[in-house]
DNA sequence: GTAGATGCAAATTCTTTGCATGAGA
DNA sequence: TCTCATGCAAAGAATTTGCATCTAC
């Protein structure tokens, strides 16, 4: 069972991975994001990467975006968007969804093949429980 | 570089695999699939079972469903749909979307609490190599 | 001082690859 | 018979866990 704990304590990798975060143009993998923090905090390990944003993602300050044929990408949580994915080269991008969920407006270049809508929450007997 | 074979051959395990996947109520995972598979076939590799669900994705047969926090699941190829990841017991269901996509209509029980949108396909740079 | 966080090493789990054998067409 | 497909074993890669040490509070 996982343990929570009761304080959350303001270190030096958690601020590095944070601020890595809010420097990023884009969603970034663990693997990225421990390339980096390595450059400040070189002693860093992927394990406290993989820890920090687990927590991280339960405070609620980032959300992890699952994409096909690659690993889990993060950014901090914001206001509700879509995101392309290019099976070509793997980059994962920021699309506004402005108001027209299901048939996003993005740039007429990106040739859109699939769409991939999943709905994430609790089903009906889990939700009875909570 | 992967191997593209001229002429797919009609194995007992393409056999077996394609009826489980005709038997499934709801996308599968592949050790799910080779558990039930084992049954029919007992040598059955879970290899193969990898091999030729990636090959029947190729071929356009089944489709690959990502979700949040587990291993890939897949489906028949169907009409396009959503789909339900119940964060709790991580089962993967079906959702219609009915004509309006990006507020599908489910089973008031089901408590949504995410919506995921990923457009797979080519970004501009990729895009024009084609 | 103490509970929580980190780093290291090792374990797990999922998936892929190399190669010899088996079997559709 | 000729490829393609399969199974085994092993390799790879991503992620998790146990535990001793460190550190923010």
């Amino acid at each position: 069972m996982a343990h929570m704990p009761s304080l959350i304590r303001d270190t030096r990798q958690r601020r590095a991975i944070r601020a890595i975060l809010e420097g990023a143009p884009q969603p970034v993998t663990c693997p990225e994001i421990h390339a980096k923090a390595l450059r400040t905090l070189p002693k860093t390990s992927i394990v406290t990467i993989y820890r920090v944003l687990e927590a991280f993602e339960k405070e609620g300050l980032v959300s992890k975006v699952t994409v096909p044929g690659a690993v889990p990408h993060f950014e901090l949580a914001r206001g509700h968007h879509h995101h392309f994915f290019c099976r070509n080269c793997h980059k994962v991008l920021d699309v506004p969804c402005d108001g027209h969920p299901g048939t996003p407006r993005i740039a007429p270049r990106f040739k859109v093949e699939e769409q991939q809508v999943v709905l994430v929450g609790l089903c009906p007997d889990c939700g009875k429980e909570e």
